[in-house]
DNA sequence: CCTTGATCTGAATGTTTGTTCAGATACTAA
DNA sequence: TTAGTATCTGAACAAACATTCAGATCAAGG
């Protein structure tokens, strides 16, 4: 009884990569059997590899995926004037960004040791590029004595890991709505930074 | 040719302890074998169950030590009376604790999911415990007026995740040192609680 | 209606897994 | 010197692993 009904290359795909994005989440890469996947697919092993040449390609596919769409949904944003505005906006970028996608941000983060080396520079070259994001606009803030900060590429991965740590507690059905958190957060950030101690960018004079 | 010298549970123990740690962070609790911590002992595979029931104890055992460490080395540093210096206080014991030993860190971090539903329960009540701690400096600095936080809860989890993060890109042949990272950290926590621009908390008349 | 190609099954491959255990060895105590 | 015990080996176990592939099935196009 192979196939039964419909062309399912369109369908099965995606569900493959789904199915590996929440279980690799939930119990890890190497804890992951290709069986599991094809079960919650309703599919049997075989069937994988008409999808993904191996499992570790499944796995660098996935978490290339999640960061070239963070990366082109970060360049997608217009540059607001000020930097401060850039900073809150790089903040309550990430937030959203990442509380939208909770287990491609976990497999993402924790399941580097399990890519192998050549897939595992690939990755770690996108994760940087993005850091780079968040350096330049502190460095340009310090630059303009907007942030007193003594070490742009130290506070740059303090405030990612910050930022970050978010997934590992945010829940849906929480006290919180996702833009309170990022209220929340955006304000740690910018006195983090040293910078003024009111929301508002404009102070007059 | 059981045995070859001396007697050696004292020795082969530890031993275990220290290369299940080292394996586990570096590849992942689920990617090790015991083989390949027999190996790394100079044991063959059976040797270990004379110092471990099964894999997942061994887990449990590294990772409640650790916890347990953590939870004594704080309960036995000296409050000092204001709230200020408590929190730095905090912040550099975290920091130190964390630096010293990278890699129970990381299992502590990275592997609770595959701790077994009881075992997972205990780990989590300890790091909630270590939580609570910064989450009462938190509490009773907002109530003293000295940190101006809407949530100490998100606060103490967000200023957390920034400390930990610490880890993940500290080496010690860096060009920082570890109380140089912690002077820059707790330049980020107390800003970010709110706290005065100046290290000092002697300022007034 | 017939052919072609995409898609999946079901079985099989050889490897590796955690764990057990009888027997061997060497230290310890008497 | 002897008996006992702690420690380890080496082999074995069934189960699970990723991956392969011949053949079955169905959709689509002529």
């Amino acid at each position: 009884m192979a196939r039964t009904s419909g062309s399912h290359s369109d369908i099965t795909g995606p569900r493959i990569r789904d199915a590996a994005l929440h279980l690799f989440a939930t119990h890890g890469f190497a804890a992951v059997s290709m069986r599991q996947i094809a079960t919650q697919v309703g599919v049997q092993a075989g069937a994988l590899y008409n999808y993904t040449p191996d499992k570790q390609s499944l796995l660098f596919s996935l978490m290339k995926s999640h960061m070239d769409e963070l990366l082109s949904a970060w360049a997608g944003q217009l540059a607001p004037s000020s930097i401060m505005m850039r900073l809150e906006q790089f903040t309550r970028f990430h937030i959203r960004f990442h509380l939208e996608r909770p287990q491609a941000v976990f497999i993402a983060y924790m399941e580097l040791r399990n890519l192998e080396p050549q897939n595992f520079v690939a990755i770690e070259m996108l994760r940087r590029q993005y850091e780079t994001e968040l350096e330049k606009i502190l460095q340009d803030g310090a630059a303009q004595g907007c942030f007193s900060i003594t070490d742009s590429k130290m506070t740059t991965l303090a405030l990612i890991a910050m930022l970050t740590g978010v997934t590992t507690w945010y829940r849906p059905e929480g006290r919180l709505s996702p833009s309170e958190v990022a209220d929340q957060y955006w304000s740690l950030v910018r006195r983090a930074v040293g910078g003024p101690d009111h929301p508002s960018p404009l102070r007059g004079p």
